[in-house]
DNA sequence: TCTGGGGTCCTAGGACCC
DNA sequence: TCTGGGGTCCTAGGACCC
């Protein structure tokens, strides 16, 4: 079904309608000791499949989470049945109605925090199997099998116990894929869905992969697929088979990455214990894209700003600081212009980032082109010591400022207080980004 | 009425210091 | 007055992922 011609190696596939023979409890799996075994968990269809298990009538027909048709935007999930039409993430919404049967499908804009609630529960349960969980977004997550006892005979057993518990606690389902390294994971993954488990055993990997197109391998994108395509390149084992340096002659580093996870080896990227991955240099950004393209420089400044607001919040809720700021500016022919700044020390304050953003994006709006999506990214963030927080507190009205502004938030949503020249604003963000509304004004400083 | 939003990782060039 | 090389920081932007 998933994974045509893969029968004669030993790669072992499970598949949901397994699952009746399959032990119901979710007890802790202690597993034996292996070098490494992971389990990527992907909840299929997530944000779909939430939306049905709050209502049912969902189930059963073509339903597309993202937007409504008429709203500019993209597909972020979409049902199997609307993906028999040719619908897929990323699409844009216009072309997903044209391909579904109209007053059949359904069209939701999503409820990002439901699906918030819903994966925090699908992490909790994960969590109850090895306390080795590194959650990669809200549907999908690592768990780091090596170092268990093994009381199952198998992975695919250990597997079809999450999968059982999943649904018991959430109505959603996962799909499994098992290997020794996070790359081989991955593909396995691809091929279990919908519903499935696929192992990789370990020696088996350069089989496995061997004869699959190149843009299954993570890190083979569109224009990396091109690139090695016009070395007669197609499949992942043709790559595998180009000497390392030869990649990295003509790759770089990327050369090297690649021709690794090809081989079934772990890239240094990969090689982390699972759960201990820390990002280099963290970022937080909170971007738009206007209802309709603007060429109104109080427009764009007073988005900006808006969206400033909200990074700080996020940056404060994280009790983190900043040490740069960017702004992003995409034209309505879909090129796009960014500047960084350094700020004079690293801030959490309002007041610090809408100066930059202030400062950068006159530089950065160039073209005489009117502006379809502005952002705002905070770069070099780091985590303050306490005390140096306290003594900031002390002396900083501002942030006084800024937490009242916060609990005011709490209470009554984000579009309770916003500053300056975001008021007045909030009519240019699409409906669908629209997540408050403007109450009270005159709260505003 | 084409093409979201939030991220990570990598590269390359310039500034600056030793 | 001109020369170099290495290291690090900063900025701009590309590719990719979910």
């Amino acid at each position: 079904m998933a994974a045509p011609g893969l029968t004669g190696l030993a790669v072992r596939m499970l598949y949901a309608y397994c699952q009746a023979s399959m032990p119901k409890t979710a007890t802790s799996l202690r597993l034996r000791t292996r070098p490494r075994d992971l389990m990527l968990v992907d909840l299929d269809c997530f944000y779909v499949a939430v939306e049905r298990v709050r209502d049912p009538s969902l189930c059963g027909r073509p339903v597309i989470v993202g937007g409504l048709p008429h709203e500019r935007g993209v597909v972020a999930s979409a049902s199997y049945e609307a993906r028999a039409f040719g619908v897929h993430a990323g699409m844009p919404l216009f072309q997903a109605e044209r391909l579904c049967p109209r007053g059949e499908t359904a069209f939701l804009r999503g409820d990002h925090e439901a699906y918030q609630r819903a994966s925090r529960r699908v992490m909790e349960v994960l969590g109850s199997f090895t306390p080795q969980v590194e959650p990669l977004s809200l549907d999908e997550a690592f768990l780091d099998l090596s170092g268990c006892d093994r009381h199952h005979r198998s992975w695919l057993i250990a597997a079809a116990t999450v999968h059982d518990a999943v649904r018991e606690a959430t109505g959603l389902a996962v799909s499994i894929g098992i290997a020794g390294t996070r790359a081989v994971a991955r593909v396995a993954l691809d091929l279990a869905k919908p519903g499935g488990v696929v192992e990789v055993r370990r020696g088996e990997e350069a089989a496995f992969l061997g004869d699959l197109p190149l843009q299954k391998l993570p890190g083979v994108g569109g224009r990396t697929r091109k690139a090695l395509e016009r070395f007669n390149l197609r499949t992942i084992g043709d790559l595998g088979a180009v000497p390392e340096a030869v990649l990295e002659e003509t790759f770089g580093r990327t050369g090297v990455t690649l021709s690794r996870r090809a081989r079934g080896l772990d890239a240094d990227l990969d090689a982390a214990v699972v759960g201990e991955r820390r990002a280099k240099t963290p970022t937080i950004s909170r971007e738009t894209s206007f209802a309709r393209d603007t060429n109104d420089p109080h427009v764009v400044d007073g988005m900006l700003s808006y969206l400033a607001q909200r990074a700080c919040r996020a940056l404060r809720d994280q009790g983190l600081l900043a040490r740069s700021v960017g702004v992003r500016l995409r034209y309505a022919d879909f090129q796009t212009a960014e500047m960084r700044r350094r700020l004079p020390t690293s801030s959490q304050r309002v007041e610090d980032v809408l100066m930059a953003v202030r400062a950068l994006w006159p530089a950065c709006w160039q073209r005489r082109v009117k502006v379809r999506l502005v952002g705002v990214t905070l770069h070099g963030l780091e985590r303050k010591a306490e005390k140096q927080l306290d003594l900031l507190e002390q002396v900083d009205a501002e942030k006084h400022i800024d937490d009242a502004v916060d609990v005011i938030r709490e209470r009554h949503g984000f579009g309770a207080v916003v500053r300056g020249r975001a008021i007045g604003l909030i009519s240019h963000v699409p409906a669908s980004q629209r997540g408050f509304t403007l109450r009270t004004p005159s709260c505003s400083k």
